[in-house]
DNA sequence: ATTAATAATAGGAATTATTACTGTTTATTT
DNA sequence: AAATAAACAGTAATAATTCCTATTATTAAT
């Protein structure tokens, strides 16, 4: 992959935050460092950089997020604020569970828990 | 709720098949039956039966699913062939765990598991 | 340093999934 | 049977994402 000012903004934008932006927030980002970007170009870099495994795409519903920590680790998502939050379960465990029990090739283990967060008590 | 056969057709659908159809993968079937049934009807009592808690939504990447198992349960997705199979893993006890550790209040714990299946070996 | 090759871009059109609107139909209540 | 309003069909609108094309920028080779 040939080097780009426009990727190396994205891939710094995402990494500059905790709150696992969608598309259209990395790019009006983008826009205050570079004002002619295009939409389509960041649509086409997240691709990029997430084949790559340089970031993480995970999924909010039916809308695209993304996470610069492409270490394994889950989602705590809260319905009142939509904060998404780091966690770490016991996702070894399922993996081996699943690859035995079934048969199951594992490549990830996606785990998503959506409730209320201890802000709203 | 009123009747309304649209409605009932489109639970009917739901509830004979495993595939964990698409919305308009259900309003095809529905046309067999209801040949004018139009695609917001589905949309909209797809809504309401979500809603009511009468099927479940799942999200296979960006594109809503619907599943008439509304007893908790994970999905194992393949790669390769697409299939989504209903498990069961430990989620009580990641439940239990997260509320403890993280004072979560846990309402929905989704567990999506990715890889390939035994058919492809 | 120049040039050649082509990956990446901006801008906009196209696509897909989904929701909203509107005048008409139909299930329920009186 | 008439009144009420939920649900409908058909269609327009929206949102997220991908695709297309002519132009620009990065890299490799001279």
């Amino acid at each position: 992959m040939r080097f780009s000012h426009q990727r190396e903004t994205i891939r710094e934008i995402i990494s500059s935050t905790n709150i696992h932006p969608t598309a259209d927030w990395i790019f009006q980002q983008a826009k205050h460092k570079i004002p002619n970007i295009s939409l389509g170009t960041v649509y086409r870099n997240l691709r990029q950089l997430a084949a790559d495994d340089a970031i993480r795409t995970i999924y909010d519903g039916s809308v695209a997020r993304y996470d610069w920590n492409i270490e394994p680790h889950d989602h705590l998502k809260c319905r009142i604020c939509g904060d998404i939050v780091d966690i770490h379960v016991l996702s070894d465990d399922i993996h081996n569970k699943v690859q035995k029990q079934y048969k199951f090739e594992v490549d990830v283990v996606d785990i998503n828990i959506i409730g209320t967060c201890k802000k709203h008590k």
